[in-house]
DNA sequence: CCAAAAGTGTTATGTCTACACCCATGA
DNA sequence: TCATGGGTGTAGACATAACACTTTTGG
């Protein structure tokens, strides 16, 4: 420790000319669910290299933004969508030869959307598509770069995000049923929940969801119109859905 | 969205030799817990800009380390600790401007150590301090850079991952004594635990801790010995104590 | 009418909290 | 022997999981 050559106790004492010049890029992981699946949107590259390999969305960020600001800005590039869908960071990936050509470090967020209809809008559609994120994860689609480990702590840091926060309803429109609701938890966490107990922990306590007095068509085999809710502000606070529920167990199993 | 110059569907299709080049910095974040007080390990400034002001410790990353040897590498320069010790990333900053010389952007790291014993080994004693959290952030000590936001940023990710990860025993040394592990939550969350209910919850269930045999001395005021404690495998899958909890709360209270 | 999905009621079981009480130690 | 902190027991409050049952729709 005695090796430091910096002056002790600044934190870096550098010379402003002289230093490791990177270049900084955002990805962002955009998922959303789609027939009763987490998917995910990649783009397939055109150049090398990784040529023709899937991979996660993203581009330079520009000195004079945020980092927040230029993975805005790449989510509006990729779906068109620019307000309010939730955009968080996770985590940053700057391992050595990570990118071949030069020294990136990237930063990389996660976008949930609620909706897949135009989702490639600013996208050349045969370059880009939707992947259930299982088909990404188990090697069945190959991902460019380090792309398989971002994806894979994104969904992971969903998993947990949803537990922790409202994120929730990020994944359902401004009005949903408790069925579409229940079907986010469901298909993040890939367990069952019991319907009547899933309503009443949203029910129960005021604040998460609000009847609209509205009900949904019900689906073409039939069954009993739900009713359609909206965000209550607790959802700012968290979620009233706990992981730890058991999936498919029920009461005879050992 | 269609104002985007480059290739569709290609995540970046730059030009290796023309980019904007940025610093890549590591800050480590060092707490522990000392007089049941959660703290973070500081320094102060040397030289402009900030001079004289408290900093959060870091350096440059080179080319060749990845980040996570690059906050290793910045931790043992700092205390000498160069193993075992729990590092996590939970953060990168960019915003332009937040170092008034150049284009830095900084991954930020926070470490968690058993001991202040000789946690100044690595730097100047007079340059670097335990300063108590609380102090750190209610203004009372102003830092430099965005290191204020750093720092919350930092607790408020260790306040999280208590609960989710089996962090705490990072907090305590290799044999503990209940109290000890009990007072790391405690710092951390600023809650009190009913001491048997908090040991019942840690002993019930096998694989958290593991009795030695052996006793801690009593303090200077008298009491039962404590038994002293090694941490089990479980808690590399969680921790037994959850957030919850409340506060003070006595039975009568409404 | 039947199947399907929404929504309600009920109960056994488990977990959590508060607090009473006992134990071993230093002064 | 008293104060202090470790450690055990336990009853009531509360939360949860499982599932039977009713309601409302499409075919």
């Amino acid at each position: 420790m005695t090796t430091k050559t910096k002056d002790p106790g600044v934190p870096a004492g550098y010379d402003p000319s002289q230093f490791p010049a990177f270049a900084v890029t955002v990805d962002v992981v955009i998922l959303t669910i789609s027939g009763g699946r987490l998917q995910v949107l990649l783009v397939r590259r055109g150049v090398p290299p990784f040529e023709a390999m899937w991979a996660i969305p993203g581009g330079f960020k520009r000195p004079a933004e945020t980092l927040d600001e230029a993975a805005k800005r790449e989510l509006a590039e990729e779906t068109g969508v620019s307000g309010a869908s939730l955009l968080t960071q996770f985590g940053a990936y700057g391992d050595p030869g990570r990118d071949p050509r030069m020294n990136v470090v990237t930063v990389a967020y996660f976008a949930v959307l609620r909706e897949v209809g135009g989702i490639a809008a600013g996208t050349d559609a045969a370059a880009a598509a939707l992947i259930p994120v299982s088909d990404a994860l188990n090697g069945k689609i190959e991902l460019a770069f380090d792309h398989a480990k971002i994806l894979r702590d994104a969904v992971e840091r969903v998993r947990v995000d949803l537990d922790l926060t409202g994120m929730a309803i990020a994944f359902v429109g401004s009005k949903f049923t408790l069925a579409e609701l229940r079907a986010v938890y469901e298909a993040v966490w890939k367990v069952g929940f019991d319907a009547a107990n899933f309503r009443r922990s949203v029910i129960t306590e005021q604040g998460w969801v609000i009847p609209t007095g509205r009900r949904a068509q019900p689906g073409s085999t039939g069954g009993k119109p739900a009713e359609l809710y909206r965000a209550g502000r607790m959802w700012r606070y968290g979620s009233p859905i706990r992981r730890s529920q058991p999936n498919g167990r029920r009461k005879g199993d050992s």
